[in-house]
DNA sequence: TTCTACTTTAGAATAATTATAAACTATAAA
DNA sequence: TTTATAGTTTATAATTATTCTAAAGTAGAA
């Protein structure tokens, strides 16, 4: 039922050609057990001390942002000005605590809506996240 | 009940002396029937069109800043990378058209929750909110 | 192997926001 | 009322995330 595509498969589905920079890339992200969420900064620094070979910046953005808009990342903007990539691309929930600006995913099914609004005129309905926010005790 | 604090009043709560300049923004801001969201280019456009002193960028981020840090505005992230601020105050949820980055309230009690997740350890709750997602037909 | 369109890259450009530091002002005290 | 000072405003520079550019490199079809 789950179909886990392969690297190159990933990037031929968003129309990028298979580089050794974008499948380091496509590897780092996706070949994993669980889904996890990812700053540019963060997948550039993780990425230099794995591998030595230096990828450039534009080359994050570019591939990422492709990847985003062919379904295989979704974006989560926080408070602290920078862009957020979510592997789990199924529609999901979150526990955000602002001050820690610490993102944790829900399970889809762990919310279960009650009522909801009628929508503008002229509008459907896309999806529905639900933000728990939280604090420390 | 409620309790409609005058522009002086917001600025004295907020630790800002009432120059005129924050005068002029906190007027604009809350001295009108509904509220509503805006960037911090709006507001500077309309105020230069309405009064026309100019008042620095510098100070319309300090005074948005330090009005959020005091509770009078709510901050939302949105794709554009800027940063919307929400007048109105108490909890609520959202309309939010993603391709036309178009963010409409809704009203705290038309949505209810049937189940939530129980919160991570050493977490307490702060609020719920819910972005419905729509597009157009 | 060759050719060409696609890629990568370093560095420049952009845009929102924040910092700086000099000139100004609200306001408490004299 | 005047004065002193801590708080403010302002223009401008700095910062930071992201995107653009254009030259050099590469995948992959022929």
């Amino acid at each position: 039922m789950k179909t886990s595509l392969n690297t190159i498969d990933r990037l031929r589905s968003s129309g990028l050609r298979p580089t050794k920079q974008r499948i380091a890339i496509v590897d780092y992200l996706f070949n994993r057990e669980k889904t996890f969420h990812f700053t540019v900064e963060d997948i550039q620094k993780n990425l230099k001390t794995k591998s030595n070979q230096k990828i450039s910046l534009a080359t994050f953005y570019n591939t990422i942002n492709t990847l985003k808009k062919f379904g295989h990342l979704k974006e989560i903007k926080t408070n602290d000005n920078k862009s957020y990539f979510d592997t789990n691309i199924k529609s999901h929930h979150h526990f955000y605590d602002e001050k820690q600006n610490l993102l944790t995913d829900i399970d889809y099914d762990s919310v279960e809506l009650k009522k909801i609004p009628s929508l503008p005129s002229g509008k459907k309905l896309k999806n529905i996240e639900v933000t728990i926010k939280v604090e420390k005790v």
